[in-house]
DNA sequence: ACCCATATTGCAACAAGTTGCAAGTGCAAT
DNA sequence: ATTGCACTTGCAACTTGTTGCAATATGGGT
């Protein structure tokens, strides 16, 4: 058995406090969440839903698909996560960093980048000015054609 | 350009000519396609992978899903149609109209409206100017709350 | 340590798509 | 009308999620 010390634990979500935070809503602390949390702590940046249960399964075999999704739906209701749809319309998942943020994704050759705060305030701010809509940044997915693939440098 | 109060039973797609289209890249005209393209001529704006089934299966009940698919995939590449996903991540298919646009969903209410260029023109320039990046505005798809479901004004 | 209310799990069925492949068929040339 | 190529179809298996339900287990109270 590997004695599991600090693994560098990074400073993102507040992981060790889940347990805490679960009791404080009347949730529960299993096995089963245990492990996802497990595997989130771990986790650096994208995970689809698919990925996740892989990764669970590795941790403990008996992982059960509908159980993690629930899970996850859980803790995106506590706001450790968030989620939101590739442009295969796939759940992306997104342990929560430091900031809200976006992503812009290449139809040509499928890179993804990151859009923060600042260079989406151009939808943000458009969209609350004339409808009084409050986009989900988490949740922006921005499809098209990247620099790089643009068919002028293309040729 | 603010005007396009008209929007009802305007020239859409040129669906009589589609067998052309298909015939012109070698593509070809089956009975499966010619029932697809008999009920996307009668749909008025946006629908679903699975409604678009159903649809078809009121016209041939033999409509077997993966044709429509396949079909649906055809037709967007001949630009008569585009998808894009909703807030669950669902196909979401749109009949090519006068112009491009993107979604705007509401996850309190669930309503959805378009987004058109001079709307999203926020969005696209901003990435086009500080990445290069070429939006595609038909694949666009934000969510959020809508002024009527915001806090302050529900509350 | 024991109880109990109810949050969770496991399972199976279902829904929406996707994909590989052999058989079928449109259509342009002959 | 016939032929042939390769585009299409139908089918079945598979992927990613979702949902209803009975059985189980967590955790606060005693």
């Amino acid at each position: 058995m590997s004695s599991n010390s600090s693994y560098g634990a990074a400073p993102r979500a507040d992981w060790p406090n889940v347990r805490q935070q679960l009791r404080a809503h009347g949730l529960r602390w299993t096995p089963q969440r245990r492990t996802l949390i497990e595997v989130l702590a771990r986790t650096d940046g994208h995970v689809t839903g698919a990925g996740l249960i892989e990764r669970c399964r590795a941790v403990d075999p008996a992982t059960i698909p509908s159980t993690v999704y629930r899970t996850l739906d859980v803790l995106e209701g506590l706001g450790l996560l968030s989620h939101s749809h590739g442009a295969d319309g796939r759940e992306e998942f997104h342990v929560q960093p430091l900031a809200a943020h976006g992503h812009l994704h290449c139809d040509s050759c499928g890179t993804t980048w990151e859009i923060m705060a600042d260079e989406a305030a151009a939808v943000v701010d458009s969209m609350q000015r004339s409808r009084g809509f409050a986009v989900d940044l988490s949740h922006l997915s921005v499809a098209g054609r990247c620099a790089g693939c643009s068919p002028e440098l293309a040729g």
